[in-house]
DNA sequence: AAGGTTGCGGACAGGCTGTACGTAACTTCG
DNA sequence: CGAAGTTACGTACAGCCTGTCCGCAACCTT
């Protein structure tokens, strides 16, 4: 059994990738040093250290592959509710983003370890290929649909998606998730419905 | 020169949050370890380590200490306003907030670091005690005076300071921080407007 | 003034990160 | 097909940091 190089490449980051991913959800960023994770992986430190130049590195290898299973999950998400507006795919959007980011994985990783580890700038950077990305579209859709009054679409784009990552902490800590969880979508509505003009109730 | 027990543990524990906290600051809870913080405040480790479990009790001293600081600005700062209404009050208190939480100090020891330091059921608990109520107290002032539907305040109070933390982190990360700081009052301003009945626009 | 308690200093053990260097696996080219 | 070269990997090591232990000094009580 031969492998060419870049598969054996592509197997090891792999294995760390996946091993990191799941240890770094349950404890932290911090609390998971790398001998643990290449031991998880299967694989030695020095080939870890061959594939990424730091643990920081691996990280940022980590959380990129956490982004882009979540939106593609928040993409299906919100085709499925089939939106009949703007406003209707913002509301599905938000609720879809509510239930992902309360995932602890989503949320130890992406919101929690993310700005630090990567630095405000670098969190920013690649939060804009992701969930500012697509919030930035839906408030420029929303604009063009007539239902919301123009305005730049990039700050406002981050202060809803930091509030839902916030309703999606809240839900995460609550002693009653679930009864946590209506209070925050009715707050996370009320947010929206207040800059929306026609409130299409999408739910 | 004797001083009494009692003395001397209170200048230790000053000279520590005090260097710990201007350390902090600058790089971050990660970057700077026990030697460096206790050098800098002229003491040595092992007084350190009697006056505080370890690195994340001392961490806990400096940011209560900071967040003590902040909302007695915050106070004088929405009194200084002479707000009419609670609607008033609340916009006086985001444009305050927005501008104390830009600061090196607050945003990278209370925005960034302390969320995975004492964890997310520790932070919020400590932001209960500081922004998070007098956010709630605004909130329901609000609703008593008719501005604002009655609607649970918590859940709302927390989507809404996330909301302007972001907008700091916004204006910090910008390249032109002063063009950001303008787009993103206005972000935040439309979404008071859009929750309160009465915009009052309270600069 | 003497015993007890509290604050402090220095040394130590364990663990983690990142690097250096040697080896094995694959690739290229004669 | 074989040899040189490149890429992936394994092991050992140095440096740093955290938290603990124990001895000593400063203060407090009686």
């Amino acid at each position: 059994m031969s492998r060419t190089q870049p598969e054996r490449s592509a197997a090891t980051q792999a294995a760390l990738v996946a091993a990191a991913r799941k240890l770094w959800a349950e404890r932290g960023y911090a609390a998971v040093g790398t001998p643990e994770i290449a031991t998880a992986a299967g694989v030695t430190r020095g080939a870890m250290y061959h594939q990424y130049a730091d643990k920081a590195a691996l990280f940022a290898a980590v959380i990129e592959a956490v982004e882009a299973d979540a939106m593609r999950r928040l993409s299906t998400a919100v085709a499925a509710a089939r939106p009949a507006s703007p406003a209707e795919a913002m509301h599905a959007a938000a609720n879809a983003w509510l239930e992902i980011a309360a995932e602890p994985e989503v949320r130890q990783i992406v919101l929690l370890d993310a700005p630090v580890v990567l630095g405000p700038a670098g969190f920013r950077e690649l939060n804009q290929r992701y969930g500012l990305g697509i919030t930035e579209q839906l408030l420029a859709g929303a604009i063009d649909a007539g239902q919301l009054t123009p305005q730049p679409v990039r700050p406002l784009a981050a202060l809803l998606l930091a509030a839902i990552d916030e309703a999606a902490m809240v839900v995460a800590v609550a002693e009653d998730p679930s009864a946590a969880r209506i209070e925050v979508r009715a707050a996370v509505r009320n947010l929206l419905d207040g800059i929306l003009r026609d409130p299409a109730s999408g739910d």
